[in-house]
Parts: structure tokens; sequence; C-alpha cells
DNA sequence: GTCTATACACGGATAGAC
DNA sequence: GTCTATCCGTGTATAGAC
């Protein structure tokens, strides 16, 4: 992602609101703080997003992107539906882990509060993606047949409760050192072929 | 809670703010809007709650006070362990379709952003009760030995998905009804002794 | 206890120099 | 493309009449 910011200024910008944006709430940062802490004029910033909510919106666009990607390859290199939630799991405890402002921002935000129009996180472009492999696997035969709702939540529901359990602060450890466990467990409430 | 409310003043702000704060964000709400909406003067609002972070506090502690009860009356009520969490279920969907702007403000809004020092809500009083209660069904042999915040996630996390479904409108069914099927789920993942 | 009017700070955004 | 200075609206909160 940060490859693909070619300005150095909108990088700043970037790097600086994902991590407010999370850590103290959209409302809570005005454009004189952003300017004061990047070291950037607000005329500077203006000339790169029109309005602060555009800046919003590059960040959701970028995050999600991000995210999306890392899902799509993770769930792509693994060989069967069992192990791509393992996959998952690995996944987004890893980038919770390497960059958790950007997790905060995807997952902790809430973004309708000040992008208007904004679908719900559960819509938005990873987690269909995610709802779309489950809904392949079912058919598949490989999850037990239940309803789109209840598989997704068993499945989605523990990893985030997780992630947010580490956002919170509740939880120190390397999230990595849950991958396996919880995966266990989720297993064993979609899973067809009980051992 | 509505009948703790001695004060008519205060149940209008209270009625009023609950529903708004969780649709729009606290910081869209200003107190001009408040006056407006319940017919009351700012003056009124400021005699009642000395500041608008105040009358958040009281939406805070009222709504998860009564979350709190209900947990405390599902859980007695059950006869074992395993019935104690349908009835968890139940009751936080029940709760859901009921009043859906008070777990908005419980589970959806981000109370860090304007209550400073506020705990995260996975730490507040009806979670750590469900917290404390699982944690005995381990000691007992219930539920399988397993990590707390497996456990808690494994049990928590899909019923939260369901019910934030439901808050972004992506379910439009009554959640009765997936008590039973996400029940079942939840179930294979912890309990102990598999059928 | 509730009203109206108002103080005053801070928000986003723009203009125009460089 | 970035700077400084400034506009204007809206935010919370208060004062003082009733």
């Amino acid at each position: 992602m940060k490859e693909k910011i070619k300005n150095l200024t909108k990088e700043k910008i970037f790097n600086y609101c994902i991590k407010d944006f999370a850590k103290n709430g959209y409302s809570n940062v005005g454009i004189r703080k952003i300017s004061k802490e990047t070291g950037l004029s607000t005329g500077a910033i203006y000339y790169n997003f029109s309005s602060k909510e555009k800046i919003a919106w590059f960040l959701y666009d970028s995050a999600t992107e991000l995210v999306l990607n890392k899902i799509k390859t993770a769930i792509k290199k693994s060989t069967n539906g069992i192990e791509a939630i393992k996959s998952i799991i690995s996944v987004l405890f890893q980038l919770t882990e390497e960059n958790l402002h950007l997790m905060e921002y995807v997952l902790y935000v809430k973004h309708k509060d000040f992008l208007p129009g904004v679908p719900p996180i559960c819509s938005s472009k990873p987690f269909e993606y995610i709802k779309r492999f489950i809904k392949t696997k079912i058919k598949e035969g490989v999850f037990e047949d239940m309803d789109m709702v209840i598989a997704s939540s068993l499945i989605m529901g523990p990893i985030i409760r997780v992630i947010q359990l580490k956002m919170d602060g509740i939880l120190k450890e390397d999230l990595n050192k849950y991958t396996e466990p919880l995966f266990n467990g989720i297993v064993k409430s979609v899973y067809r072929n009980q051992i």
C-alpha cells in the first residue's frame, strides 16, 4: 500500500491519520493537529485532499484493499477449505501484530459516523470475499450445511473478538500464539467431518 | 431502568440521546440538537447534567447495568452450564429486538472516544460477569479446559457478531430465529462431552 | 426548574503570497 | 506545492430573567 503512495506529503498524512483516527476518533483529530504533528501546513494538506473526509475515505480504501489482498493470497495458497480457515486467522493476526493501527482503522472505527454512505465493515470487500469463500465450502460439503449468517458468525466472530481484545489492550501477548487453539475451536463448530 | 429515572426531563434526555448517540455518533449530536428534538431548553439540559459528557456517562452506566441484570437472571435461572449459554444468547438477542438503541449504545459505540477512562466494553460489568461464569464452568469440567481468551471468544464472538449484523442492517429477520442454530455451533466448539 | 440570549473557543475550509 | 493569515459556522457552556 505504502508503495502505491507516490506522494510524500500524502504518505505523511496517511501514516499520521490512520494512527490518530484509530486512537482518538475522527472528530477528535483536527486539521490543525494533523498539520502540527506531520509538520505540514493546512495549505499543504488541503492541496492534497479536498476535505478532511477525503482523508478518511483514502484511509478506508487503502486499508480495506490491503486486507483484501492479504486474505486473497492466504486463501489461494491453501490446499483445502479447512486449512484456509487457519490461513485467514493467521493472516489477520499477523496483520494486527504488524500494523495495529491499520487493523484498528478497519475493524474498530465507526466509519459511518463520518463517511456518509460507507458500507458496514462486514460488507466491505475483504469480508465479502470471505463470505463467498465460506458459501463455496458449504456447497462443496466441507463445512456443515448451515445458514450463512450462522456460519460466518461462528467463523469470523471469534477471530474478530480476539483481535479486539488485543486492540482494547486486554491481550498483551502475541496473537500468533492463539492461532492454533482458536482454529481448533472454530473448526469443531463448523467442520462436517468430526474426528 | 426507566423506572429508576424519577425525573421526567432526565428521562426525555436519556431516551433521545441513547438513540441519537448510537445512530449518529456522540460528536455529531450537539446540545442544540438535543434541545430541539426533546423540546427542552439548553438551560434545562444543563440543569440536569453538568456537561454533555455526563449525559454519555449516565447512558453508559444505566445501559450496562440493565444488561448486567438481564444476564444475571438468565444465568441464575439456568439449571446447568450448557443451558446457561443458550439463555445468554437468548437474552441478548431478545434485548436487541426490544431495545436496539440500547444495545447499539453498549456494543457498537466507541465510548473511549468521548468518555475518558472508560473501560473497554469487554471489561464492563456484564461482560466481566459472563467471563467469571465461563471460568467457573471450565473449572467444573463442563467446558473443555482451554485458555480463557479462547473460550470467551468462541462463546461471545459469534453472539456479538450476529447482533452487529442486525445493527448494521444486514440482518432483517428476528434474531430469536438464530438462537438455536448459533447455540448448537457454539456448544460444539467448547462443550466437553461431544455427542 | 426551565427559559432565552449570549460568550467564547475551536472546528473545517479558503485566499493569496511565495 | 507549500506557506500564513483569516473567515465563518458550530460546538459547549453560562448568565440572568421568570
